[in-house]
DNA sequence: TGGGGATGT
DNA sequence: ACATCCC
């Protein structure tokens, strides 16, 4: 039995958990550089849509509803404490996103009832609502998840069982667009076709349609019939690539500004590449100007630079990424965002001996892994980007713009909630 | 007017 | 080296 555990409007949610007076109120999360409404409580989606950037709110709605800036230190730090809830209690679970995570279940018999006490348990020790879809294939799953969110009779928890009679009507109710793995452009081809419901797609020819689309679509059509194509994947599945990328608030063409950015993408390339214990062959640095502004001359490069042996040494992908952008960038134009992504990723057991290269002998290989554990562990015990490669001013113009953002109220002592006693 | 991915051509 | 698609 598959279970997908989502948390309910989780930003606002987390927002409610320590500012009870936004409790029944319409509000919004913003994207970073306060830029698009990504989140929203029950209250707002009658009037916002999902997506929609901030300046295109109306103003007579923006006077009635409240936004915030996207406070990710605050929902991190919540989605630990609601998770290792869960792992307490479920042994195999697949951390899926920020705010979702697949459940893999062993007793078929009381799993509804398991997942409502668990439920339970977790809005009391957290603040935050979950829900709970149940199924045989994670694909069922989600479909059973919204139905547990829209339909209040069922306690947060509801079991999509393929035998039950009612299983026909739900999926033949349910839209194709909402199926996890089809997306926008997929549904308008399907559509086209004449497929608008789960149910239709359900009973198409799985290979006839794999061959038409993809892979991806065949699996999903046989999990739809309750057959498992895609596990649950553990916590080694290694990532293929790794990106760290970021708007700026302000546009820039300064050189030494991209360098900075540069540095830091860079470095949080290398960290994240170690944290998963890979090593990478190449980085890919790219800038990219503001796609909006359809007047102004646009130019989105990107180059890849080879590494010459697989690394993770940030001095070494800081050095690639900084040749990489003196490659791409020209002086004539202005960019909105910047980032690197790490490329040709292989596990840590293949930092191969390079016998052309003085920098990968043994012992320069032993002292860059020790320098590199040092690092992140000052970092993990001090705080990200304690000690870091070069100094960066934090009032630089292409800082995220974080005009609404609430206190970081369980992880900055300075920033503790506050309780008056009367 | 977001960030992070996988996969296709 | 992109372009497309998805969450």
């Amino acid at each position: 039995m598959i279970g997908l555990l989502d948390c309910n409007n989780f930003y606002a949610s987390c927002e409610r958990a320590f500012n009870p007076k936004l409790e029944g109120q319409p509000i919004g999360i913003l994207s970073n550089n306060d830029g698009c409404v990504i989140a929203r409580s029950n209250e707002l989606k009658p009037y916002v849509p999902m997506g929609m950037p901030a300046f295109k709110i109306p103003p007579h709605i923006k006077k009635k509803i409240t936004l915030l800036s996207s406070n990710y230190e605050l929902y991190g730090d919540m989605s630990q404490r609601v998770f290792s809830i869960v792992q307490e209690y479920i042994y195999d679970t697949e951390l899926y996103s920020i705010d979702e995570a697949f459940l893999h279940l062993q007793n078929k018999q009381n799993a509804t009832e398991y997942c409502i006490a668990l439920r339970k348990i977790i809005h009391q020790c957290t603040g935050i609502p979950v829900s709970i879809g149940l199924s045989l294939t994670k694909t069922l799953a989600k479909i059973a998840n919204h139905v547990a969110k829209k339909n209040t009779d069922y306690q947060g928890v509801y079991f999509l069982n393929p035998d039950h009679p009612a299983f026909a009507s739900i999926l033949q109710q349910f839209p194709v667009t909402e199926i996890w793995g089809i997306g926008r452009r997929l549904s308008v081809k399907l559509s086209n076709m004449g497929i608008q419901t789960a149910w239709q797609l359900r009973n198409c020819d799985a290979h006839f349609l794999g061959k038409q689309f993809s892979v991806v679509m065949e699996r999903t059509i046989l999990e739809l019939r309750g057959i498992p194509c895609i596990d649950l994947e553990g916590t080694h599945t290694l990532k293929k690539n790794i990106m760290t990328s970021r708007s700026f608030g302000n546009a820039t063409n300064d050189f030494h500004d991209l360098e900075d950015i540069v540095r830091i993408h860079a470095s949080r390339g290398a960290e994240k590449l170690r944290s998963q214990h890979s090593l990478a062959q190449a980085v890919l640095v790219f800038l990219k100007t503001n796609r909006f502004h359809k007047i102004k001359s646009q130019y989105h490069p990107s180059i890849a630079i080879p590494l010459l042996y697989p690394t993770s040494d940030t001095r070494e992908i800081i050095q690639a990424a900084q040749n990489g952008l003196r490659r791409i960038y020209k002086k004539n134009y202005l960019y909105q965002k910047a980032g690197i992504m790490m490329l040709d990723i292989v596990g840590q057991d293949k930092n191969q001996l390079n016998i052309f290269s003085n920098t990968n002998t043994d012992e320069a290989k032993k002292r860059s892994e020790i320098l590199m554990q040092t690092l992140d562990n000052i970092n993990k015990k001090m705080g990200r980007n304690k000690i870091a490669f070069g100094a960066t001013k934090s009032t630089a113009s292409w800082n995220l713009k974080r005009n609404h953002l609430s206190q970081r109220y369980t992880t900055r002592w300075d920033e503790l909630p506050v309780v008056k006693a009367v």
